[in-house]
DNA sequence: AGACAATTTGTTAGCGCTAACATTAAGCGC
DNA sequence: GCGCTTAATGTTAGCGCTAACAAATTGTCT
């Protein structure tokens, strides 16, 4: 079904329907009808890649993300998806697994589709990676660094936040509730470098404030089951701190439940806190301290940061600059285990 | 940068640059080599749009979910994305919200991409969308419905499981256990006409089965406080049955740790049984009885079957019939709830 | 060496759509 | 009613790529 049926249907020629479809204004109000109604009637439905072909401009967003199936990413992913959508606007989704390699191949895969805007996930890249983007946006294609504070090129857009300042604050919180012995438990997904980044902000923090720190790292797999594990390690080699702060909510509450089982007073004897505050964080153990991450708002402001860039020169009129609002902020959550 | 680009840095014509890239075998050695060196120097990245065009075929495949953020559906996403990148798609994703009219209009923007296959969640779809999908359908492109047993047409393909069974197998295992006063609480979200399938499912067996049975709806809205909600309710109105069976883990979570704050006996006094085992499940109260539904299986069946109607005659190739292979059946997981 | 097949490259046309320009029809003042 | 502007439609060409065919080159056998 071509716009050629439709404008046979109407008896006009195909510039006349694809004017009714773009600027409507510009046909007579009696073709319009005839126009409209083979429309219907043949149940057109536009072919976007002639169009793009023939304009040059594309209304898809392409996003790549570490992990789909993570709580943070989902929520991001819904939250740009949702504001894109509202625009007009089509998403093109990938998931890297945390591999830079196989995000540089789906960077590839993806540009391959003229995207309109280019969403990646945090600041780390392949030198390959960085050369396409660079050549992306030297082609006038946005490209959106998203979840990190700073960006890898200055060039290129950031909407997130500072993870170092984010662990920063987890060790404040502590050293301000008069815990002393502290400890970061990073995430055992090693390409995780926002969970890295947060750690050294807690460590360099609790460095400042005169508190002893101590650092381990999470094993790989299901992170509920690798929170218990680093606790049971803790206790059975006498090595417990008095406050552990987490990469994340499911280690934490991992940590917590093991807590719980083994009979150590939480906070009293052990004070726990998460990070990201994921659905279930208010409802285990009487509630797991925790730092907010504003995940769909990162997402909705990312798709509200691109469609800003649609009309005219998509490479010079928006503020390609860093996006950090007050509402990307992220939040200390004080419940009753720290 | 296009072909012709690399067609003058070889010194050959853009179909010898065409060729070697799709079928290199016919290309002589020595041109083979300076075609590669030009594509190096440029960083050519083929258009897909022209390509598509050329061709009449793509390697985009769209699928519609109803929230991105819901870890059953983004599991699912997962193993559809997952699949078909090691097979060289591309996935094209919109979320309906679980308003079958916004479906509608997904379905519309998303033919406009002329996709390889159209993948969509369940088998309720308005009108509009059935006339859409069976159009697409009859112009040879694939139409999977994912997560449920039976289809809305009988042509399309449908991966998934019988969620009246489902809900049979809950009341099946309650009545086993020595149950009789039993309860469902369905899911708040009043489009989830899975859920309401698995409760009558669950109601029936029980008739059956010759128990007593009575339904609630739980509220909208965060469902581990409506979870909580539930059971608040039926201990203040003095009518606790025996066993509850939930439409999903987050509602019987939140009952699960109301019952715990409430000093109610699990399972000796109330048995609670969830749906989906939700990464947490397993970890919360000494482990939640539930029914494990294979997700992220469900999203690798569905790209596998993507991926076997690709050669030739996609609209006869492929077994166009239901598949709901043991993998994909759901599995009660007896914990410590039941 | 000549005829024929196989290999390699080039040429032409078109996928479905839309800018840009060309043309035709309609509206209007005097 | 004439020349003017404005509105409405049509014509041409091309976006970047590839199928199908044509041409040129090489190899092979008698």
């Amino acid at each position: 079904m071509t716009l050629a049926d439709v404008a046979r249907h109407a008896g006009v020629t195909t510039m006349t329907v694809s004017r009714f479809l773009r600027t409507p204004g510009q046909v007579a109000t009696g073709t319009a009808k005839r126009v409209q109604a083979a429309l219907e009637r043949t149940g057109y439905v536009a072919n976007k890649q002639a169009g793009i072909l023939a304009t040059g401009t594309s209304s898809m967003v392409a996003a790549i993300i570490p992990n789909i199936a993570h709580s943070i990413f989902s929520e991001t992913i819904q939250g740009l998806s949702d504001t894109l959508e509202a625009h007009g606007f089509e998403l093109l989704l990938a998931s890297s697994g945390y591999s830079l390699e196989r995000e540089q191949k789906q960077i590839r895969a993806v540009l391959g589709w003229a995207p309109f805007a280019l969403v990646l996930t945090g600041r780390h890249h392949t030198p390959g990676s960085l050369q396409l983007l660079q050549a992306a946006h030297a082609a006038g294609t946005p490209v959106v660094e998203m979840w990190d504070h700073v960006s890898s090129r200055p060039e290129f857009a950031h909407i997130g936040f500072d993870h170092a300042a984010a662990g920063a604050l987890m060790a404040q919180h502590f050293v301000s509730r008069g815990y002393q012995n502290l400890m970061y438990v990073d995430s055992g997904v090693a390409q995780d470098f926002r969970a890295h980044e947060r750690g050294k902000g807690f460590a360099k923090s609790a460095t400042t404030l005169k508190a002893r720190i101590s650092t381990v790292s999470a094993a790989a797999g299901d992170p509920v089951a690798a929170g218990r594990q680093v606790l049971q390690k803790l206790v059975h080699s006498n090595q417990l701190p008095r406050a552990i702060a987490f990469a994340n909510d499911q280690l934490a509450v991992g940590a917590l439940l093991e807590a719980i089982d083994q009979r150590i007073a939480v906070p009293e004897r052990l004070a726990l806190l998460g990070f990201g505050d994921f659905p279930m964080a208010g409802q285990v153990g009487g509630g797991l301290s925790t730092v907010a991450t504003p995940c769909y708002e990162i997402g909705q402001a990312t798709g509200q940061w691109v469609v800003t860039c649609r009309p005219g020169l998509a490479k010079l009129n928006p503020p390609m600059k860093a996006i950090a609002s007050s509402r990307l902020q992220p939040n200390l959550i004080h419940r009753k285990t720290s």
